[in-house]
DNA sequence: AAAAATAATAGTAATCATTACTATTTATTT
DNA sequence: AAATAAATAGTAATGATTACTATTATTTTT
């Protein structure tokens, strides 16, 4: 992977943010940086930082969502503001499906989804 | 809401598979009944059903999959043959979350992914 | 049972996120 | 500095889903 200054700028802008946000925030972003860079620029970067697992795809619905957190966790999902927040729960349920139904886990996504603290 | 066979057929697909399928798996499926059903009439009824929580939806990527199953459950997902299997875990974030977060859990998202017990 | 009211449909067009394509530009190697 | 090939911009294409509208079917009223 060759250097660029979009994907630089690309990395750059999901590091600073903690939204999680989608392409097209990333592309809005980025065109302060660079006005003529491309939608399908960013997209083929993201697939590409995910592919070499510098960032992970989170799907919320239907749309793609970009986390910079490498680290094992799980989101709390607003349904009122839509915010997608990162916490670490303790679990272990890999040794529990492995036994009961033989299913060898790679990962665990989780979601709680409700209402976050600042609308109550 | 009114009777219709459409409908009335779209459900009883839905309960007559456990593969959680897709809008148009049960569009083509439902034309061997109705010949000249339109794939925006599924999509209408699937929609309508959600909102009177006779069905959920379960996001996989980025294509909306149906399950007729509303009891808590959670699933598999096998990345070698797309699989998607229900399983019910036993745990309870709801209170973890309200403590420390001082979130309101209305539901959790749990899919669990790795391979399943047909490819070891 | 016929007429009136309106929910639901078929068929098609539009939308939205994402991917594919291609000629050109840019980073790296020789 | 020239050669090589990865990356880009801009645009077209795709696929899932939603919107629109004239027509049809179900339910209610008479």
């Amino acid at each position: 992977m060759r250097f660029s200054q979009q994907r630089e700028t690309i990395i750059n802008i999901i590091h600073s943010t903690k939204i999680h946000p989608t392409a097209d925030w990333i592309y809005r972003k980025a065109k302060k940086y660079i006005p003529n860079i491309s939608l399908g620029t960013v997209y083929r970067n993201l697939k590409q930082l995910e592919q070499d697992q510098l960032i992970s795809t989170i799907f919320d619905g239907s749309v793609a969502r970009f986390d910079s957190n490498m680290e094992r966790h799980d989101h709390l999902k607003c349904k009122i503001c839509g915010s997608l927040t990162d916490l670490t729960l303790d679990y272990d349920f890999k040794s529990t499906v492995k036994q009961k139904f033989n299913f060898i886990a790679d990962e665990i996504e989780m979601t709680i989804i409700g209402t976050c603290s600042k609308h109550n």
